[in-house]
RNA sequence: GCCGGGGUGGCGGAAUCGGCAGACGCGGCGGACUUAAAAUCCGCGGCCGCGAGGCGUGUGGGUUCGACUCCCACCCCCGGCACCA
């Protein structure tokens, strides 16, 4: 009798003598062709909970099986370590931020190491290590060399809560992403990269096998549109200004009844006559006090003032008043439209709410257009009340107002995206210091390449002041200028840690090089990522910003190719026992560590697995967790206690068993390729029973019987590492199981050799056959009209039509 | 409103170039082993019906010898976007 299966006796055994002999190291410029396999790294909270489990659980699988198949596998881990929380904690508590995330990280490395992933340890990063953010910042000035950095005072979304600055794509339904506080617009001087630049190649995915949805939120976000400008001078004595507008619709440009301007527009206060200017000016106190909720709300009916002044249609000649209000956005095209209110629903309202003209400029064939309009209709047929465009068919109307407004000077074709620039300043402490000083005398000046890193001061004050704590120390602020050595100020922001994040993939290929990011060499053996996992939360945040920062990294020389990662695949989101998100709140917290302690590592990954398709996420259910215990027992028992072995090549039931095995390594290859886990283990169940029933036979040919444990074994090993671990070395076979070959198939023994074919009267099912996959039909009709039932369901009548299926179904039709 | 994803037993889920609906697992029921229990092993398992049989994949239509799968119309759930000119 040998001994039970005890998950805790060997699994920490293992991952000692794994770690000890680095197998999982890869080999830089080894001769194996290269597999990068990256999940996202986690944030250092101090605890690895059940998402992090169900992220990288199977992303470790997966980059096992690469590397049984003979790849030089990289696959790193490391820690997403500045930010928020640790700050809190410093103001809540007083614990300092560098020791709170330290001490963080080091109980999270053993969680890790807990649940046995192959993760190369050797290549761990820390982005908040001066090793690491030292590279940040020097990124930081390669951007600012290329023109993709710049300092600029916009409009910027405040976060009250966390006492800063955010990006666009950080607000969610104008909330913060991280404290869910609504978020506040403040104009405010900040540091921005010019994502925007790359708004157009952004748009394309050539070439990369990324998830649809994922493509669709950034196109979404990127936003573009295609339109023209037209300029529309300003009516007020001694005011030689035009305003530009952005418009999808120059084609209905004679319809343009009004201009509006966003309330924040330069040329407000140039433009508004003495007696609106009250009126104005509080107008725009108000709009600026409206966060973005309400701003954004669509219900909300619409509101703005007159500023007193006209512009001309450049078209028409017409004089058109200028109106503000909050439903122009500055940010957005030029901050200024041309209302036509015939034929854009919201300017209609805005113009039947204030009285204004509304003029059509298209034929409808269903709507009087010489009586006043109920609401706007977007298209018509031909123009109308257009001067010398008038008949022009609705189709050839955009092209022939642009070429014209181009010939005459008045326009141009224009492309707009609704993506900002990346506002990547933050009023915080703990993050990478932007590492820029301010010189009367010089002005902005980059801290030169050789001083960096920009130290992080330590042993400093918490207070949430909307001010950077590093404003506060006089010492570490007052600095000499590096060009004219005269006294200077350090930028007191530090940068986004999406920024940390947007290039961590670089630097696992080199990370303890200390003169430069990487080394070319290295990055032409191992970029960009084969495989990069994660959650689809950061569609349009990381995952934007890193495709961003490769392409600029590309074009300065220093990465090949278009994408970062050619491969996408995103995890759904796993749930508590009750179906909703695990919160202490709720009370319906897994604690990873408990399930290891109670069923071990390798059951808790298999159970994740289990449960469902791998990007649909679902329910964690404890109790399920039975199913894959029993499983692993099998293999356990199986491994360990064969039948009788003796020698019967030829026996068909070795023949059976053969079959069995080589069906089993076809579809859990095939599965394994496509993360298709949960039907990958009902396989290895099947398989388990068919040697269990050989096994219950109470003899089996020795070679067929070893070979299909062995091949069990590994084809389990990328799932559970350490009970296949520890079965391998228990049958004398040479360490380690996970530095041996994926087992290869024989397609021919993989078939099936015969199979269950339907025979169906009428589409109903009367009778079962099993015959060849391939049996001609003439054995299958004949076969099939022995059947009882079959000629009972005929009732002596003639198959009108027979259909024949091969491997599926006879079906006779009467 | 627009764009994705989804709706299948008591539960998690399988099966879609149209071909036995419910693989695999949980829970349940029955049995074996045991003084007993645990563990393990074997069996049953959509619904209605004693049965032959009938009905079943969100709803209603359609195409087809045959539809979870394709087409049309709709309902519900999840995620994203939403005054973007």
């Amino acid at each position: 009798m040998v001994d039970r299966y005890e998950p805790r006796a060997i699994e920490e055994k293992w991952q000692r003598r794994w770690e000890a002999d680095r197998i999982y190291a890869a080999v830089d410029f080894d001769q194996r062709p290269k597999w990068y396999a990256l999940t996202m790294f986690p944030y250092p909270s101090g605890d690895l909970h059940t998402g992090h489990w169900y992220a990288m659980a199977p992303s470790d699988a997966h980059a096992r099986f690469r590397r049984m198949q003979g790849y030089n596998v990289l696959f790193p881990m490391g820690f997403d370590a500045f930010g928020l929380p640790a700050e809190n904690a410093a103001i809540k508590r007083g614990i300092d931020p560098k020791e709170w995330t330290y001490a963080n990280i080091e109980r999270m490395r053993k969680q890790l190491r807990m649940m046995g992933a192959s993760f190369d340890w050797d290549r761990e990063i820390v982005t908040c290590d001066p090793e690491y953010y030292k590279w940040t910042q020097w990124w930081f000035l390669q951007f600012y060399k290329h023109g993709l950095a710049y300092r600029a005072r916009a409009l910027a979304n405040w976060c009250p809560g966390c006492q800063t600055v955010l990006a666009n794509e950080q607000v969610i339904d104008g909330r913060c992403e991280r404290s869910d506080d609504i978020v506040e617009r403040r104009f405010l001087t900040q540091w921005f990269f010019r994502i925007t630049a790359y708004a157009e190649e952004l748009l394309k995915f050539d070439g990369i096998d990324w998830p649809e949805r994922i493509k669709v939120m950034q196109r979404n976000w990127i936003g573009r549109s295609e339109g023209a400008y037209l300029d529309f001078p300003v009516d007020v004595p001694g005011v030689e200004e035009k305003i530009r507008v952005f418009t999808t619709r120059p084609d209905t440009v004679y319809g343009a009844t009004f201009v509006v301007l966003a309330p924040e527009h330069d040329l407000v206060p140039k433009v508004t006559t003495p007696e609106q200017r009250a009126v104005v000016e509080e107008y725009q106190r108000q709009a600026s006090r409206e966060t973005e909720i309400e701003r954004m709300s669509t219900e909300r009916e619409k509101t703005g003032v007159f500023t007193g002044a006209y512009a001309i249609n450049p078209f028409n000649g017409r004089r058109i008043p200028i109106w503000i209000a909050d439903y122009v956005l500055v940010t957005y095209g030029t901050g200024a439209i041309m209302a036509v209110p015939a034929h854009d629903q919201r300017d209609f309202e805005f113009a039947a709410k204030y009285g204004l003209d509304i003029i059509p400029v298209f034929d409808h064939p269903e709507i009087d257009v010489t009586k006043p309009l109920e609401r706007a209709f977007e298209h018509g047929t031909r123009m109308i009340n257009s001067g010398p465009f008038d008949g022009t068919p609705a189709e050839d109307a955009i092209r022939a107002v642009v070429e014209y407004a181009e010939r005459e000077g008045i326009g141009q074709r224009a492309v707009t995206y609704r993506l900002r620039d990346w506002l990547i300043s933050r009023q915080r402490y703990w993050g990478a210091p932007i590492p820029i000083v301010y010189c009367d005398a010089c002005g902005t000046v980059p801290v030169p390449e050789d001083q960096l890193p920009v130290l992080l001061p330590e042993k400093v004050q918490f207070l949430p002041t909307g001010q950077s704590p590093l404003t506060m120390i006089p010492e570490w602020v007052n600095t000499s200028c590096p060009q004219c050595g005269g006294p200077a100020r350090r930028e007191t922001d530090t940068m986004d840690t999406f920024i940390c994040s947007s290039w961590y993939q670089m630097r696992y290929i080199d990370p303890h090089n200390a003169e430069r990011p990487f080394s070319p060499a290295l990055a032409e053996y191992w970029l960009p990522v084969d495989q990069y996992t994660g959650g689809a939360e950061h569609a349009v945040m990381h995952l934007l910003y890193t495709r961003f920062f490769w392409k600029a990294a590309r074009d300065m020389g220093l990465v090949k190719g278009d994408e970062p990662m050619l491969r996408l695949f995103n995890q759904g989101v796993i749930l508590g026992p009750d179906g909703n998100r695990m919160s202490k709140s709720r009370g319906n917290v897994v604690a990873p560590d408990e399930q290891v302690e109670q069923y071990g590592a390798d059951a808790f990954r298999c159970q994740l697995m289990f449960i469902g398709p791998w990007e649909l996420g679902g329910p964690y259910n404890p109790t399920g967790m039975q199913g894959i215990v029993r499983w692993l027992r099998r293999v356990w028992s199986l491994a360990l206690e064969p039948p009788q072995l003796v020698d019967a090549p030829d026996a068909p039931e070795t023949l059976a068993l053969r079959r069995a095995m080589h069906k089993t390594i076809r579809v859990v290859t095939d599965d394994m390729e496509h993360f298709r886990f949960n039907t990958l283990i009902a396989r290895h169940m099947e398989f388990c029973s068919e040697l269990q029933r050989v096994r219950e036979r109470g003899q089996a040919d020795r070679d067929a019987w070893n070979e299909a444990v062995e091949t069990m074994l590994l084809l389990i090993a990328p799932l559970a590492p350490h009970i296949t671990e520890e079965l391998w070395e228990r049958l004398g076979k040479p360490y380690s199981i996970h530095l041996q070959r994926w087992p290869s198939y024989d397609p021919d023994l993989a078939k099936d050799e015969e199979v269950e074919v339907v025979v169906q009267v009428n589409g109903k099912v009367r009778g079962h056959l099993r015959l060849a996959p391939d049996a001609p039909e003439e054995v299958a009709r004949t076969r099939a009209l022995e059947l009882e039932r079959v000629r009972a369901a005929l009732d002596g009548g003639t198959p009108r039509r027979v259909i024949y299926v091969p491997g599926k179904l006879v079906n006779f039709v009467v």
